[in-house]
DNA sequence: ATCCGGATTTGACATTTGTCAACGACGATG
DNA sequence: CATCGTCGTTGACAAATGTCAAATCCGGAT
């Protein structure tokens, strides 16, 4: 965190052109160095979080079919990525505006709770640089081997790393062998210490899991696909940082749910501003489920999704997609 | 407020150039329009606030001075202007480095008060465009004619069109003839509930005013030279949102402060976030009665001013002014 | 003192972007 | 119905920026 005096140049570059707009070959004038060495700097300031280019998601919650999630749902606010020519897919779009939507919503002296799985990940790689000050990640629940590009930590730390903030990890992994070893290790006071620190986060990100056999969890090896069709015999549908929901949002029953170190429940709801993201379109059970449970005050999902869950809930399904007074 | 159809093609350009990093001419292959057009767009994105530029404002929190002034008078951030050959002078440097403080100490959903004087208008006028959703920004005093090229009211208005933010304006004067005006006025429903809404404010910006021939109060003519020596004579050393204060920041015990409609400093001092902004040098009392008064949490000067202030201070004088392991 | 490897800087060139006059569509006006 | 003025668009050119190989600098090892 120390201050290197290498950054004096580039931050000095970074004011004179972004803030002064001044031209490149004026800025290298005036600091005496070559443009080139300007365009260099100016590079690596923006790589660096030292300026940020922040484009509003205002145009994704202008959507109809937004508000009426909102409306239906009680939620903040609501994103909709429609088919707009943006991207072949609209679920491509998702990370990109979920990052960003996320990006808007931390502010400084922030301390965030972010749950893990392949969306988040994309979310992660997503992000743009930006220099927040007293900003802490923390995980959400424990880690897992990950067959994908990042492990849980690495994407904590990630998010940390771009939003400039510290990152604090989970000592402990996500699924134990017996209940009895996951209380234990609850109260080991290290453990206790970060699971405490939860309902003190601002802010969340998390996307809903789905269970079958290329959810995470399944890959992972925490769950085998016997349990896992027994685990649907009970009741469940979605997984929400780790733990299994049952269709109304409530933790199910079982024994797998025993043997997890993760943020409780409440413990998540009492965190203000919580930011759902859902990408997958087969993710629609888990994404009512959740919704039921009331675990996300903000959400951003493709129109295809939103239209899914308003047929779903009952508030018909006019495919109004729609802005407010679109032209063509 | 209402969102036009035209900001749409606007918002995708936008999108896909900075967010998606595409160049203008596929921008344009993607939207079937020329190139040209995406250039035009992407200005206007950029006027709009639709896409907003910050560049970091550590440079100059980083300075040994700023710190110093920091744990002398138990403020929170403090930002110093060097003369770092930014500028031909520093104080030049002083609104554009404010306005990205101020830009980035502005959270969505803030209420923010805003005083007015030579110096925020400065700020106002240096102001990139932010696209914040529900901020509102309002005067902290009453209103006066101006010598300058902003009126008090166009003040707000400006910050307040630069944020995407509502600004409301005190519909009073701030120096009235008598102070039975003045009383009745406040008693005034209208009236009664702007000052009421001041302590609800979660960020304040102003600038410590000056008492003498060039002052802002007196030029509008609101205070006459000899009611100033009169006044000066009494110990009135500084302006805070149109009131007199002596040296130890306290509210002057005189008429003119009973003729007057503004903000109580009790409830200034309510907002839990209020940055100063010290500009001209020969501020420097008034800026010393103003942290007495414990006015201000964040603090914008230049390198001169922060040692004059410390020198007064009785902390000595070393003028170590570079950064922490400057080099040159 | 000399050599080496890596990082930094630069000049030159290719690419991208900003600008502006010219054009055309449209609505208001005589 | 013609005319004017405004606004949005575009093509073409000028200006600014990004890039990369080559040159230089720097610190440590020999």
């Amino acid at each position: 965190m120390a201050y290197r005096s290498a950054d004096q140049i580039i931050h000095k570059a970074a004011w004179l052109y972004y803030t002064h707009g001044l031209r490149q070959d004026e800025v290298a004038q005036r600091l005496d160095i070559s443009r080139a060495s300007v365009a260099l700097y100016l590079r690596r300031a923006r790589e660096a979080g030292i300026v940020s280019i922040s484009t509003s998601t205002q145009l994704f919650r202008q959507d109809r079919l937004a508000r009426r999630i909102e409306d239906s749902f009680g939620l903040e606010a609501v994103w909709v990525v429609g088919d707009e020519g943006l991207s072949r897919d609209a679920a491509d779009e998702i990370p990109s505006l979920a990052a960003n939507v996320f990006l808007e919503m931390v502010n400084n002296g922030d301390r965030v709770g972010v749950a893990w799985g392949r969306t988040v990940y994309a979310i992660a790689d997503a992000m743009a640089h930006a220099d927040r000050q007293d900003v802490t990640v923390v995980e959400l629940c424990g880690n897992l081997g990950s067959p994908y590009s990042y492990r849980p930590d690495q994407c904590t730390m990630e998010i940390a790393r771009r939003l400039n903030a510290r990152g604090l990890n989970f000592y402990a992994p996500l699924v134990l062998a017996t209940e009895q070893l996951a209380a234990d290790l609850r109260r080991e006071p290290v453990i206790r210490e970060q699971l405490d620190g939860i309902s003190a986060c601002t802010l969340a990100l998390f996307s809903p899991g789905t269970l079958n056999e290329d959810s995470h969890v399944i890959k992972c090896g925490a769950l085998g696909l016997d349990e896992l069709a027994r685990l649907k015999a009970m009741g469940a549908t979605g997984v929400i940082a780790g733990q299994i929901i049952d269709a109304r949002g409530a933790l199910l029953d079982c024994d797998y749910n025993r043997r997890i170190i993760s943020a409780d429940f409440d413990a998540i709801r009492a965190i203000p501003r919580r930011l759902m993201v859902v990408q997958e379109d087969d993710k629609l059970h888990a994404l009512r489920a959740a919704l039921a449970g009331r675990f996300a005050t903000h959400l951003v999902l493709t129109a295809r999704m939103a239209e899914r869950l308003l047929a779903a809930a009952g508030n018909g399904t006019d495919r109004t997609n729609a802005q407010e007074e679109d032209g063509r």
